[in-house]
DNA sequence: GCCAACGTTGGC
DNA sequence: GCCAACGTTGGC
C-alpha cells in the first residue's frame, strides 16, 4: 500500500467539494506534467490512500484523506475540443494524459499547514517541501504518511 | 501582485 | 543536442 498527495486549489475543488460529490468520488483529471502523468498511469493503486491538498488558498496545507477507487486510466478532457484542459496531441488511440478516481475517506480534523510541515523532524525529504517542488501528484513515504497523521490527530491508514 | 522555480517549445 | 524564451505553478 503506497500513499500520495493530490493538489488541489480550494477555490476550484476542494476537499468539502469531494465531500459533497456523488459518492463522495471524483476523477482525477487535468494533470498535465509526465511526471505526475506516470504516477497516474502506473504507481497508484486501488486501495492507495493519498492527502488532498490545498495550494494557492487559505489556509495552505492539507485537508483530509482520500483514497484511490479506479486506477489509472485515459483522461477523457484530453481528448474533448470543447474542454479546458484538452491537447490536441493526445490521440484516444494512444492517449496521453490519465486520471484515477479518488473518494473522500475523511476531512482532517484541521488542516495541517504547509508553514506548519516546514520544520517538522522526518519530513525533511517530503517532495512537498523541496525548493521548487510543485509536482501535483507525488508521493509520500510512510514514515512521512505517519508522522503527519499524528499531527492531525487521525490514525494512520 | 510579485517573482522564483520549473517544464516545454522551438530555433539553430 | 543546446539553450533562450515563454507560460505556468504556487508561495508569499
Amino acid at each position: 500500500m503506497s500513499h500520495w498527495l493530490l493538489k488541489s486549489e480550494a477555490d476550484v475543488f476542494s476537499f468539502s467539494d469531494l465531500l459533497k460529490a456523488p459518492k463522495r468520488t471524483t476523477h482525477w483529471d487535468g494533470v498535465r506534467n509526465y511526471q505526475a502523468r506516470n504516477t497516474l498511469r502506473d504507481l497508484m493503486k486501488k486501495g492507495d490512500s493519498a492527502f488532498f491538498y490545498h495550494s494557492s488558498s487559505e489556509p495552505i496545507g492539507i485537508a483530509g484523506i482520500c483514497e484511490v477507487v479506479r486506477e489509472g486510466y485515459p483522461d477523457h478532457t484530453a481528448l474533448d475540443p470543447a474542454h479546458a484542459h484538452f491537447d490536441e496531441k493526445s490521440k484516444a488511440a494512444a492517449p496521453t494524459w490519465f486520471m484515477v478516481d479518488v473518494r473522500a475517506v475523511r476531512a482532517l480534523p484541521r488542516v495541517v499547514t504547509l508553514a506548519e510541515l516546514r520544520g517538522v523532524k522526518g519530513l525533511e525529504k517530503m517532495v512537498l517541501l523541496q525548493k521548487g517542488s510543485r509536482l501535483s501528484v507525488q508521493p509520500v513515504s510512510p514514515r512521512e504518511w505517519a508522522i503527519i497523521c499524528g499531527i492531525a490527530g487521525v490514525a494512520a491508514t
